[in-house]
DNA sequence: CGCTCTCTTGAGCCACGTCAAAGGGTGTGG
DNA sequence: CCACACCCTTTGACGTGGCTCAAGAGAGCG
């Protein structure tokens, strides 16, 4: 649906749909600045967008402050089909962000008098519904190391890349905007990376640049199988080194 | 937007929308014994819901065979609104269910051609979106009382009880719908509604009816002030006895 | 070069998961 | 009507994974 060209530009390959690209053909282009939000929880929700370029962070706050951040949304996704009145969250970008926007009643006009109202279905990009669904996923694969190594490939596979031996994968977010999207603390985020990395699984060239070195081992661990990982501390294969031999 | 009645009849009492009546109006009744699914993951995502009674479980299989319950659908509720092809859950009934069903592209063109369309995305139910952000909000409150005490606020909320000293909450379904729900072990969730329990917030006339006797309380517990609850062991006020009074 | 902010690493502790057993409610058959 | 079996819930005992508190390591910037 959307691919990244080696030179890491995000790009609309294959239009997923045209019915959906004639909805939003024409509209002009906005942009926001990382941190800037494209609406607040609360606003009327009027609109629907699709986000063709960088990164956004859909998130509420907890009575207490707590920050709960509800989902991604990556370019060629969508944001705003649902059909409250209000938005339920707030929609921030996390790094440079282009979209084009059209009112909610004009896009459902639209798709349902589409001709391929069926196909367009079928095609229409993620939005975050999906996101909703994805997050949960994450959040009942209990264990610290299954959340984080699936969060890699939930990004890798959102930003169009491949999970193989050496491909590259880009954490534009901070650890704590994944420490609060997995339900975790970032310290225990970061001891999960180092444990991977440790392990061999990927390599860090900076904090947000993720190697992969063992792409099946990822899925592995990604799948519930985290007996494979060593412990950081391990002193590898201590068993109670046999003293007294012969009885 | 619906209520109980006393007898704990599930009942619509003032329709949400006109237009979303007109819509599903003259469709034959269906329903479901408990039990019984409407739909399976992966089955062809065609048609939208509105449930008139009864619960619905929305839930995935993880590959492992651990179930994560998505969301609850109320009587009210509607289903079925992601622009998906594809159902991501499979929606069953927990008690009996009645409702009503509309292609989803009958509801699309309805909705968009109907003139009070602003007036209806005001009014509209909760749909599966709403259940999931919902869900998110109560995984990620930390402390497992929280989640908890939360979970009975939303039932609370979405059987129209108000939460007040002495009204009844009904949770039909199972402990381990509630523990696959939050994202907790069944033993965690019954022995934190026992917590709940011993500290005078709520009392248990079965397992399934809860009262509450304490609605503050309980919505502190909520909102994560759960130091307020004294761990069910504990010897009331244990301070060291002050043995040696003067030095 | 020093300041700040983010990420990483370490040590200790507690909440929750695991394993196990007992309690209670419901249905079925004698 | 009771006896038994089955299932769901509750309670207990114990071990551990992840949170808390704290310090150190890089990276960006003036």
């Amino acid at each position: 649906m959307h691919t990244i060209t080696s030179a890491g530009q995000m790009k609309m390959v294959k239009a997923h749909d045209e019915a959906l690209d004639t909805i939003f053909a024409g509209r002009s282009i906005e942009t926001f600045q990382a941190g800037r939000a494209v609406f607040w929880e609360g606003d009327a929700a009027d609109d629907v967008f699709l986000v063709t370029q960088g990164l956004l962070r859909l998130y509420r706050l907890l009575p207490d402050g707590r920050r709960v951040v509800l989902g991604f949304i990556f370019a060629g996704d969508m944001l705003g089909l649902s059909l409250q009145d209000e938005y339920l969250f707030t929609a921030e970008a996390v790094s440079h962000v282009r979209l084009v926007r059209v009112s909610k009643s004009q896009f459902y006009g639209r798709i349902s008098q589409s001709p391929q109202f069926g196909a367009m279905l079928t095609a229409h990009p993620r939005d975050e519904m999906c996101a909703a669904q994805d997050q949960m996923m994450l959040l009942l694969r209990r264990a610290a190391d299954e959340r984080v190594a699936a969060f890699l490939l939930f990004v890798a596979e959102h930003t169009g890349r491949a999970v193989e031996k050496g491909s590259e994968i880009l954490l534009c977010m901070s650890r704590t905007d994944m420490a609060d999207y997995l339900g975790l603390t970032i310290e225990t985020v970061s001891r999960c990376m180092s444990k991977l990395r440790a392990n061999g699984v990927i390599s860090l060239e900076s904090s947000a640049r993720v190697r992969v070195e063992k792409p099946q081992m990822l899925e592995q661990v990604a799948s519930g199988d985290d007996d494979i990982l060593v412990p950081m501390m391990a002193k590898p294969a201590r068993r109670p080194v046999a003293v007294l031999q012969a009885a």
